[in-house]
RNA sequence: GGGCGCUUAGCUCAGCGGUAGAGCGCCUGUCUUACACACAGGAUGCCGGCGGUUCGAUCCCGUCAGCGCCCA
């Protein structure tokens, strides 16, 4: 028997584990078309946030469903090394127990990284396991791999003999707290309210004039070589050309015009600082100015590059200052520059300046550009191609409009720089002879033959320190995790893979990157179809976050509620393109859904009903079964349309609406009396049908609440243990004259809600039994007499007796012709389906009630009449409309009218 | 500043040229032997404002307002 309370937690574990077991997530085990999602690979350091839980959530929606299909589905598992947030962990890791990585040096620190790995690696996936995400575990992989590895040597390798891999000297992002590079996608833009400075810079040669430059970061002055005015601005005309006395250092620095300068903005000249700024460092180029750095690795002040600029000059200059500014960090440089300039009366004014100041997304300091030599890819070239398998529809975004962001991105693509100073990571394989040339190939002794061959004697060689972006070995996912660039019988089945989820914030990472690479190294898409979700936010539809205290940790949702619960709910909440906002009060909302099919179930097993392979529900005469097989059949069919459309939340409401409404609300109330009746063909055919329709509810459920349909579908015995995973998804079934059985239910449930609805209006308590003198008769359209009622109600009179609670009584006056209108004042008159049903409540309904009820009833039905009247006296509906839309109204008109009359006729008999 | 999106019941959201919907909440009643994480019944909407297209607009177009996101 199945426990009364339902209780998730006791059986989701086991569950997982014996899919986990029975191998039932491996790939291969169809000859079916394949289906292949590859895990946008979590962050080796991660847990399981609530992003993560909508993210693989809906991929394993999919692919569970595509796998009963009998597609050979592959979920490709794994994670990245996340080069810098692995590299931040270990090394807070190291410092509490006192040690340092550059002490120990790069082997041995490496050595700490993959022990770490090994023992706190796992947390993402494990917790994946408790979201019942049927990943294909034995082929798990980490981009640090020896084959993945390989596969970023290959790539290296082929880009940059292709020109689109190499190395330049300009400007980078860098984070002067893990003083690495970073590329632009890592770059977050903070607001922080700061000031404007306004200085003067004196004109030379004409003393007293000063040229005032406004600067929100007073402390790169050191390195400016120009001050910069618009070409139109008629303040600075007479300037340009000529120099000013840079403040402090004492360097003659021109005035340029450039229309960078905007002229409204600050004091319309603005200080350029080639080597500190991305702005000012095309303004450099442009103008051919020197670029002097002036802040070292840790953003602290150097001045090796400015010594030979160092002049005195009286009440300007002072290279003894500028000095002793070396090695102090960013923030004392602009205190003290600041104090300098204010004694010497070179600050014109202060403007608090509210800018965007851009951080490092891992680090969370502001950012210094630095002028360094990296290693970049030609994202602009690579771009290419992507951007024309979007075009072309080879790879589609779903929902289409994220096409848009994708073209903005790649169409304004800047070079990617790939080489990161950190240790963990894939190490560049590029190796330099002693003269700085550089070599590039797949591993040493491939350099070394190629120095020799060059040099025409061997010569010794040092690899390149830096490592790879993270990213970079990230974008060759989708086939490096296939064997890539092995051609293997893997990578022909499974690339280019069939759909990639994941949230809008990630599209220029993974997607870009991803179609980038692919494109590049296999000249294919990587993937047909990108299904893009929206965030999720808290209830109130915050941005979750740390600092806020507002993110929700799934795996206590899961505790508190039950996967298939938190599963269930973010299925219902994934509309298109919508950010889900989600808490605990709607996974409870969506427990209630959960618990219901166990109770729907519990109440199945009571009734003996149970797995029968013999039913066949074509065979099936009842009209009970027929509807329910038929409405089964119609679910099957809006559920596989809205998971074909990635309609997540039309898949649950379609699941909903007929386990919910059709099987629970009616099938199972309706089935009552034959099931709790005498045995018999009626009775057997009843839990046939019931089991049948179980049967296809379980399955139909199965990719959203896979636990507990799989629990049932064990317990039931439809199957061995752990097979729903691989039952095949449920098609339309054949059912007999399945209009009529349609109809006669839509009657009947019509007509019990009209009854119950009735007796609500009236104030009839429902545990009375409501006393009918004829309810399988009704009044006919004269009002005078009575005439029998169709055949939906005539044959299903014990049904409507018992949801309706009612009851009829036709001998008490049997055989007697009784004159409609004298039972009009004990009757409640139910005007349904063109008919009038008198309900005798002798002694029970309260005229005064009855008649105000009427009379709502049609004064409803007056003004819909009205409505549709007035619609066609216009004459322009009628002739320009189409035909059935006219035909449709004056149908409706039609109804409305007679129901007007009935229910006058009704008030008349109520009031006589 | 540029771009995108949103505005429908108290809340969260579907819908989308032809009778306004769901879940939750609310109100009323019911422990009707599967389920009170339930059942039955009910109330609630100038579908953001203004113009336009159309026989007809919540839906299409324009515009304004408010909100949100991305990029500078």
């Amino acid at each position: 028997m199945l426990d009364k309370t339902f209780d998730p937690a006791s059986f989701e574990g086991r569950i997982y584990e014996g899919w986990e077991r029975s191998g039932a997530f491996a790939a291969g085990a169809s000859d079916g078309e394949p289906f292949t999602i590859m895990i946008p690979p979590p962050n080796v350091t991660g847990s399981l946030h609530i992003g993560h839980a909508l993210d693989n959530t809906l991929q394993d929606v999919l692919i569970r469903w595509r796998r009963m299909q009998g597609r050979d589905a592959l979920w490709q598992p794994g994670t990245d090394h996340a080069g810098i947030a692995t590299q931040m962990v270990v090394e807070r890791l190291l410092a509490s127990q006192g040690q340092n990585r550059r002490a120990m040096g790069r082997e041995a620190f490496l050595q700490h990284v993959w022990e770490w790995k090994a023992q706190s690696g796992g947390t993402i996936t494990r917790q994946l396991r408790r979201l019942g995400a049927s990943l294909d575990w034995k082929r798990e992989r980490f981009t640090m791999d020896e084959g993945l590895s390989a596969a970023v040597r290959e790539t290296f390798v082929a880009l940059h003999r292709r020109g689109l891999i190499y190395r330049d000297r300009r400007l980078v992002n860098w984070d002067p707290k893990l003083q690495t590079a970073i590329s632009d996608l890592e770059v977050e833009s903070r607001e922080v309210r700061g000031h404007l400075w306004h200085l003067r810079y004196p004109v030379e040669g004409e003393p007293g004039r000063f040229l005032v430059v406004a600067t929100t970061r007073p402390e790169t002055m050191l390195g400016d070589t120009a001050v910069a005015v618009h070409p139109e601005d008629a303040r600075f005309a007479d300037l340009v050309g000529r120099t000013v006395l840079l403040p402090l250092v004492g360097r003659s620095i021109p005035v340029v015009a450039d229309v960078y300068s905007d002229p409204d903005k600050g004091s319309g000249a603005v200080k350029i600082t080639p080597a500190h700024d991305f702005n000012d460092f095309e303004v450099g180029r442009r103008h051919g100015l020197p670029m002097p750095s002036v802040l070292d690795a840790e953003a602290r002040v150097v001045v090796n590059e400015i010594e030979g600029a160092l002049r005195e000059a009286e009440g300007v200059a002072d290279p003894a200052f500028v000095r002793g500014l070396a090695g102090h960090s960013r923030e004392e440089a602009r205190k003290a520059i600041l104090a300098r300039l204010e004694d010497l009366g070179l600050v014109e004014k202060t403007e608090a300046h509210t800018h965007q100041v851009p951080h490092g997304d891992r680090g969370g300091v502001p950012l210094e550009p630095r002028l360094t030599v990296q290693w970049y890819a030609d994202a602009a070239t690579l771009a290419k191609p992507a951007i024309e398998a979007v075009e072309a529809g080879r790879t589609a975004f779903v929902p289409k409009q994220w096409e848009n962001t994708f073209f903005a991105w790649m169409r304004d693509i800047q070079p990617w720089c790939i080489s990161r100073q950190l240790w963990w990571g894939h190490r560049i394989p590029a190796w330099y002879d002693p003269d700085g040339e550089v070599f590039v190939a797949h591993d040493e002794a491939e350099a070394l033959a190629a120095a020799e061959a060059r040099h025409g004697r061997p010569v010794p060689l040092a690899q390149d320190e830096d490592v790879l972006d993270t990213w970079f070995s990230s974008a060759l996912w989708p086939f490096s995790t296939l064997g890539w660039p092995e051609r293997t019988p893997d990578l022909a089945r499974h690339y280019p893979g069939s759909v990639l989820v994941t949230g809008f914030d990630i599209i220029f990472f993974w997607v870009a990157r991803m179609m980038m690479m692919g494109h590049a190294m296999t000249g294919e898409t990587p993937f047909r179809t990108v299904y893009i979700h929206g965030l999720v936010r808290d209830e109130r539809g915050q941005k979750m976050s740390k600092s806020k205290g507002n993110s929700i940790d799934p795996l206590a949702l899961i505790e508190q509620y039950g996967a298939d619960a938190l599963r269930f709910t973010v299925c219902a909440l994934t509309g298109p393109g919508r950010d889900v906002k989600l808490g605990p009060k709607r996974v409870e909302d969506h427990r209630a859904f959960v618990t219901k099919l166990w109770n729907a179930a519990r109440f199945c097993e009571m009734n003996g009903i149970g797995p029968r392979r013999d039913f066949d529900p074509a065979a099936a005469r009842l009209p009970l079964s027929r509807w329910i097989l038929d409405a089964a059949n119609r679910a099957t069919a809006e559920a596989t349309a809205a998971l074909e459309a990635f309609r997540f939340d039309e898949y649950a409401s379609a699941c909903l609406r007929f386990i919910r409404g059709d099987f629970c609300d009616w099938f199972l109330e309706l089935a009552k009396p034959v099931l709790a009746g005498p045995d018999g063909a009626d009775k057997e055919e009843a839990r046939g049908a019931a089991q049948h329709v179980l049967g296809v509810m379980l399955r139909l459920l199965h990719p959203a609440v896979p636990f507990v349909t799989e629990e049932l579908w064990d317990r039931f015995g439809y199957g061995p243990e752990f097979s729903l995973i691989r039952a095949p998804w449920p098609t339309s079934s054949e059912v007999q004259e399945p209009g009529p059985a349609r109809t006669e239910f839509e009657e009947v449930i019509g007509l019990v809600t009209a009854i119950r609805s009735a007796r609500s209006d009236l104030n009839i308590a429902p545990s009375a039994v409501l006393p009918i003198t004829r309810y399988t008769t009704v009044l006919n359209a004269s009002g005078d007499d009575y005439e029998p009622v169709g055949p939906s109600i005539r044959n299903n009179a014990v049904l409507v007796e018992r949801l309706a609670r009612v009851e009829n009584r036709p001998s008490e006056r049997a055989g007697q012709r009784e004159p409609a209108v004298a039972a009009a004042s004990t009757s409640i008159q139910l005007p349904f389906k063109g008919a009038i049903y008198m309900l005798d409540a002798a002694g029970i309904i309260d005229v005064v009630a009855e008649r105000a009820r009427l009379g709502k009833e049609r004064g409803r039905a007056a003004m819909d009449a009205n409505k549709i009247a007035a619609k066609l006296n216009n004459p322009d509906f009628v002739s320009r409309a189409p035909e059935e839309v006219v035909e449709e109204n004056r149908g409706r008109l039609d109804a409305a009218r007679a129901e007007v009359a009935r229910l006058d006729a009704a008030l008349a008999r109520v009031a006589g």
